[in-house]
DNA sequence: TCGAAGTTCGAAGGATTGTTCGGTTTTCGC
DNA sequence: GCGAAAACCGAACAATCCTTCGAACTTCGA
């Protein structure tokens, strides 16, 4: 089942997904400052503009705005990951071009970042969250091949290789919780910090 | 207002305690698995075995148990971190002490802090979350001074004191999302590992 | 054993919420 | 400018949900 009605005429279709898109970052904003459970779907009516019968022209629910959210979020990070680990630079290269393109755009996207990390139970109960789960599955799963690359050729050293990216992916997801924008440290500064705590601090 | 009945007999005042930290308990693992919004009360009548108006004997309301959790789970945590702090032992020592009993705290108490963690927007629109905050505030403070008497003692280096405090606050609010019982690391190994990357890795 | 304090029940109420649907207005392609 | 597609409205609905309250049952102290 699509969308209740998703426009045929190609030339609508742009401007049907912009606006479906500011649906979604409204949605994101709202569900980030009092929850997915808290937000009532007439405080979406009202900072979006949309009557309600308006609202659900753009979408199937309110399950799937929290699904597309976290698509919102991962799908670049994703595809960013692939990238930077094709590249074929050394394995500490990788890592800390990586963290800096995480670091940015969990700041970037802070909303989302605190509708996915925050309303984790409201997400696993959703029939779609398979899909989600999926892509934070392959992403972890690229940061630990990483850190396992630079283990094995020497140029990384932990005390537990586990331990150490369930390290970096609590201190990742905290960032949206404490980080302003126009904050005291860059988004930079802050991937620069997190890769020197993984990786020893001997830079 | 107090509890909607509290007993005035001094025998049954324990029964009453026990009975109702029962119940908190019960809902913080409802809470932590289903969500805050996400779990209604007939959930909780059912796992404890009390009907609505027997629950209502031992809380105020579904916020009371919000508030109770989080302050279940504070308390015990910031007392043992002022015995800590107060013995007058080297920074370094103290921390590693402090982090080993807060790791240990987490995981003992996966749920309540499940829901301290995950469930901060709701937290955050109840009357009484500001002794909550408060409590918070004051751990994170304890955690700073540590630091900052370590850095000035030339016992620690940070190329960011207080990025380093958020980093190391991430890392632990991160653990319970993913410690199981009986896993393969002990709360000791996870406190010992977190200290290294915040101290530099230099035992 | 008696009376009171404590505990538990469960149906009912009052309020809120997500979603639907028929109709109206606006926009686009020709 | 005409017709159809798209966008939008907003009242109404059905389903929950939290909480209350009067009554019944149990336990304790004397």
């Amino acid at each position: 089942m699509p969308l209740p009605s998703p426009p045929t005429r190609p030339a609508l279709r742009a401007r049907y997904e912009a606006r479906r898109s500011e649906v979604v970052a409204a949605a994101a904003e709202l569900f980030a400052e009092r929850g997915y459970d808290g937000t009532s779907m007439s405080e979406l009516t009202a900072t979006t503009g949309l009557a309600a019968g308006g609202l659900y022209h753009y979408i199937e629910g309110k399950d799937d705005l929290l699904i597309a959210i976290c698509e919102e979020l991962l799908e670049p990070l994703l595809e960013r990951a692939r990238e930077i680990t094709a590249t074929g630079a050394p394995p500490v290269e990788q890592l800390r071009e990586l963290v800096a393109a995480w670091v940015a755009h969990v700041v970037a996207h802070r909303h989302h970042m605190l509708v996915f990390t925050q309303e984790r139970q409201a997400i696993e109960r959703q029939p779609r969250w398979r899909h989600v789960r999926s892509q934070r599955k392959a992403f972890e799963k690229i940061l630990d091949d990483l850190l396992a690359r630079g283990e094995a050729d020497g140029s990384m050293t932990f005390a537990d290789r586990r331990l150490s990216l369930l390290a970096l992916l609590g201190m990742v997801n905290y960032t949206p919780q404490w980080v302003r924008p126009n904050g005291r440290l860059s988004a930079a500064e802050i991937a620069d910090g997190y890769c020197a705590m993984v990786l020893g601090s001997r830079s």
